[in-house]
DNA sequence: AGAGCCATAGGCCGTGCGACCCATATGCAC
DNA sequence: GTGCATATGGGTCGCACGGCCTATGGCTCT
């Protein structure tokens, strides 16, 4: 029996699914939840084996309250509109599977399971997505055409060197500099400020 | 044949050691370099199998030259004075193995052909030092005193977002408490911005 | 009843940072 | 040659950030 909890704003939905996933032979929910803190409050309680959770809701978000989580417990995420910048933003909040709100029930309870299983659950969709990504080999759009200065200055980064003075005494430029490859490097990767520098160049593997 | 390069400032040590490692049958040094930007060139021409690097040099550091690597090759970090902060940061820069100064000549050449075998090497002092780290689960010093609301704190910051505005907006806390907290945080950590707190929280795999 | 920690909120100050400009030199492509 | 990208250096402006301080309410432990 695979206990779950559902998050969504959408009382409707929330309930409709509650029933129809209840009356699936190996899926119990043991709890509901209309907002992301009650989500929080009823996982202090409750132990669930995989969490449904929508993407907007009032108060803390779907993805915030995967964030707070206190321990990691796999996560599907539902939205609405699903485009590719919100697919991003939920797996790196630690989502696990991602659906469409019009996906059909069995492709649901089918992601269950998988997530369950501790598998990775993934559409089609975001497997044709997932391989052209690998194709051109892991990088996006913007980290592709990063120059090696601005490589070198975010492995600075993901190293914890982090003020202009520093990167300008590490790469032994100017900070005027430094200021100017950080301009080029938030434009490219489409972020504004160093930390979140650090987070991309951690991510794209420069801290190795 | 394990071709290696040596970067030391210490021309004495560089030749002596370079003289030593190349009696050795299996081991040829193909190199060597007084400082890290002479280091860095070196490697434009050659192919070394591994690295022997001193961190304390003019100009490049050692350390800034591991992260500077155009490709990553195994390097073997050699210093005079070995606290537990330089140990840290050799290996947060790439760094495969490490041994002080007065390391006899074989634990050394042992170390090399370790690293040419993609093994890490870890010397005694290493290994209890680790031991004792994971009986304590991982956490350093400070970041087992982070509270609850520090760390969701640090997951925001993990997952990109950076703004003290949209981190309160996240927290559902006022701005003026966000500083705080992160205020806290750098205390905590001994680090100064937001940046660095990012790397921290990845590092402590507050991403998952 | 006190001591201590935590989360919350606020004030003040100096400066580091990001946004938006421009300029120069080099090298590569066509 | 004329472009274009890259790396370097510079300037200005306004705001956000970090440092340092006080304060209050809730909670736990003694």
């Amino acid at each position: 029996m695979i206990k779950i909890v559902i998050a969504d704003d959408h009382r409707l939905l929330l309930e409709g699914l509650a029933d129809a996933l209840s009356a699936l032979p190996d899926i119990e929910v043991i709890g509901t939840a209309g907002d992301g803190s009650e989500l929080l409050s009823l996982l202090e309680t409750s132990e669930p084996d995989v969490l449904i959770v929508d993407v907007e809701m009032p108060k803390v978000t779907g993805l915030g309250a995967l964030r707070r989580l206190p321990k990691p417990i796999p996560a599907i995420v539902v939205t609405m509109h699903f485009d590719d910048e919100q697919r991003e933003k939920a797996s790196r909040a630690g989502a696990i599977g991602f659906m469409s709100k019009s996906t059909p029930l069995p492709d649901l309870a089918a992601a269950i399971r998988a997530a369950f299983a501790g598998e990775r659950f993934v559409d089609a969709d975001e497997l044709t997505e997932v391989l052209d990504r690998h194709r051109s080999p892991l990088l996006d759009e913007g980290a592709a055409a990063l120059t090696t200065r601005e490589i070198e200055l975010l492995r600075c980064l993901a190293a914890g060197v982090s003020s202009t003075e520093d990167l300008a005494h590490e790469l032994f430029i100017s900070h005027k500099t430094v200021k100017n490859h950080l301009a080029n490097i938030y434009e490219k990767l489409a972020i504004t400020d160093r930390a979140q520098a650090a987070v991309e160049a951690i991510r794209l593997g420069l801290n190795r």
